[in-house]
DNA sequence: CGGAAGATTGAGCGTAGTCAAACCGAGTGG
DNA sequence: CCACTCGGTTTGACTACGCTCAATCTTCCG
């Protein structure tokens, strides 16, 4: 039922979040660092696009405006991983950025980017892949609020947070979300009432131990063949 | 109701279709040139990515597959629109391109591209901005996906159809959709008969007149009021 | 301790999915 | 020309999943 690439088994997932040494090179660029508190925005809609920022320490989460006001979470990011790429597009951030925790991010000009581009061979398109990577995970994440339902959604936003988490060197089995039930609903096209449910549901399966945002996956391929 | 970018009367709307003078530009640069009948494949998942094509002619779909076998369409293209960029992120594609109608599409080798990068000035910055405006749209369609009903999603469609087609210079209010139910359905996430209905509700409310493929709109407005 | 924000749980409802049948239009062949 | 098929579309009846509204509980923090 599920698409191979929301599967974090897999070598080579195109769902895969855009860690490694991309990334790693790029970070190695990085200058300025900031600190932002929880629930402070680093760039609004519409906002001027000037930086790239990676984040350092913390988490954040993406979202778009809806026109009665409310917001809807596009996506969330965890150390290492990069904000603000939607605004190259029309040199106009399309999405704002929060902070979920207390969160330390590293800056990056747009301008000075492209510069380096010219000069260090390589640069432009390690850049490159990394906007067509982004590509790719909404194209996956597209996939999940089109064909699956809640409780499969929640599958593999677990699966997905496991993979990043493993990656990052953390416990793949055993983590602490940052998000509240309401961002996470609206992540996954769900009310944060059915999310709570659902993780109900999961726990009634053993698949996983849920206390409030503490999750303890008992079986990673359980929650794969959901 | 709305996220304001849905609606195809604001001027610089980020959902905007990547024809402009950006991928003006970038078609002059483009060579090959390759007839594809309907039914057939431009790529698939996994294919060697070597070119971006830009469609001549007719109009594609990009599906991606689901592990049991189904595929959802992730986005349609028509003239003068890219596809392929999808395959910068890791060198294969994530997708699968199919036309819809016969097809014509012109062809340009990536790697020649990224050569041109570094002699003519801003061509990379062209394609950055394409990429990232790929983005935007998956965000948009995001929204679609997650937070609106079946006449929402519906309307949104036709909105964003008859925009693209306008600014073709084809009538934005008369056209003809190459598409069935059925892609449409997999397209904005809900099944081919819910988008029966749907085109059935809106003609009742007079909004639109729907026989099949033929569309008439009657009234943007309403549409956009959904 | 009290208040607030977040999470859980419950009851009832509605939208869209499912399954099934009928219909329509285009193309094919007798 | 009509009969037949086939893919796509429409329509109907029923169902179920997830939403809504509401109450309660938990945890955190002043």
């Amino acid at each position: 039922m599920f698409p191979d690439f929301v599967q974090p088994t897999s070598e080579r997932t195109p769902c895969m979040t855009h860690t490694g040494s991309d990334t790693a090179r790029l970070l190695s660029l990085m200058a300025g660092r900031r600190k932002i508190s929880q629930g402070e925005s680093l760039y609004h809609e519409h906002d001027h696009f000037q930086f790239i920022y990676a984040v350092q320490s913390g988490s954040f989460k993406s979202t778009l405006a809806l026109a009665d006001g409310f917001e809807q979470v596009s996506s969330f990011h965890m150390v290492g991983e990069l904000l603000g790429l939607d605004g190259v597009a029309d040199g106009r951030h399309a999405s704002r950025a929060v902070a979920l925790e207390d969160s330390e991010i590293s800056t990056l000009s747009y301008a000075q980017l492209t510069e380096l581009s010219s000069t260090i061979c390589g640069v432009h398109h390690i850049l490159m892949r990394l906007i067509s990577r982004e590509i790719v995970r909404s194209h996956c994440h597209m996939v999940v609020l089109g064909s699956l339902n809640s409780t499969q959604r929640l599958a593999a936003f677990l699966l997905n947070q496991s993979e990043r988490l493993s990656a990052r060197g953390y416990s793949a089995l055993e983590f602490h979300l940052k998000m509240t039930r309401g961002e996470i609903g609206s992540f996954l096209g769900l009310t944060l009432e059915t999310v709570s449910r659902t993780f109900g549901e999961l726990q009634d399966q053993r698949l996983v131990q849920v206390k409030r945002r503490h999750i303890v996956i008992a079986s990673l391929d359980g929650l794969a063949r959901v």
